[in-house]
DNA sequence: AAAATTAGTGGACAATCTGCCCGGTCCTCA
DNA sequence: TGAGGACCGGGCAGATTGTCCACTAATTTT
């Protein structure tokens, strides 16, 4: 069993205004306080929710530019010392081994096209790096969401 | 001007325990608790911050395989349709337009690599989408992150 | 079938934090 | 020189948190 109905509200919720607190959500959800902490616990616990951070918009800091750079890997070397050294560069904001002989996709972000030029040489520049090859990411019809999930995942699978 | 340095600090905080409360930050950061809440609100309310929404780990709700997925798309109809019909599949995390005309690459996620060709033929379904290819994450050994691009955006271009 | 385990309820407690207000200081810009 | 803006330090009532407890119900184990 993965996550429950109340769980999925809850998760919801929360996203949805993050500020409401634990007592709150039990109102709102017509359950004791008690067992909505408990419910948050074990999610935390079980890796389901790995944080409440604070969501920063990289646009705001002045990182207007998004790009997916792919990159080819010189084979012998293998992949966690590029990855150490991509992890270096601020500008790379996660990075990926993908099918396909040694091969990565990070995403980068950068103050403009020109500032994406010296971000890009920069990965180029690591050790181990054959080619890059870039596309811009022009709009974001859908920006990055896990809500749908969660609910869908509750929807399908759970047997409870 | 974007942030300061103690900005920066004070994200970071938050960012490594989220759930400190603002009088602890002020506290540690040895400033006065409002001059935190008016930091936070102010970030907040220039879209620095976005939210502090729990972070889902799709991985533990049992969608283990992630893949990125480049379509092609007819020129005619235009992005916006094609990314509506997107939107409406739980798996699709998000939708990129890219450089390429009419290309979009969306970021999906499936519980097995069979489960992954579901979701994939229910892209290729959509409307507008002439073709499809993709890559799949085998591993990530860069988690999506932006504190080092937060403390870049101090280091470098803050004046103050 | 009895015992044990687990999840939830409802309540209570002290400690803490929040939102909000104030007066006062310092600094920058017009 | 004045007006703003940012920060400090403090105070206040109200709300929330973490943490206990005892009790019920359902499920699992023995």
């Amino acid at each position: 069993m993965t996550i429950d109905q109340l769980d999925v509200r809850l998760i919801s919720m929360l996203a949805a205004e993050p500020r409401i607190g634990v007592l709150e959500c039990s109102r709102r959800l017509n359950v004791a306080r008690g067992t909505v902490q408990a419910r948050l616990d074990r999610m935390v616990a079980r890796g389901v929710i790995t944080g409440y951070g604070p969501d920063i918009d990289p646009t705001a800091l002045g990182y207007g530019v998004m790009a997916f750079v792919t990159l080819q890997i010189r084979q012998v070397s293998g992949h966690s010392p590029v990855a150490d050294r991509l992890a270096l560069v601020p500008e790379v904001l996660e990075v990926h081994t993908i099918t396909g002989g040694g091969d990565m996709l990070c995403r980068v972000v950068a103050r403009s096209n020109a500032d994406l030029q010296r971000v890009i040489d920069l990965i180029v520049d690591v050790d181990g790096v054959v080619r890059t090859s870039s596309v811009i990411a022009l709009d974001t019809p859908v920006p990055y969401r896990v809500l749908p999930l969660v609910a869908a995942a509750n929807r399908g699978e759970n047997r409870n």
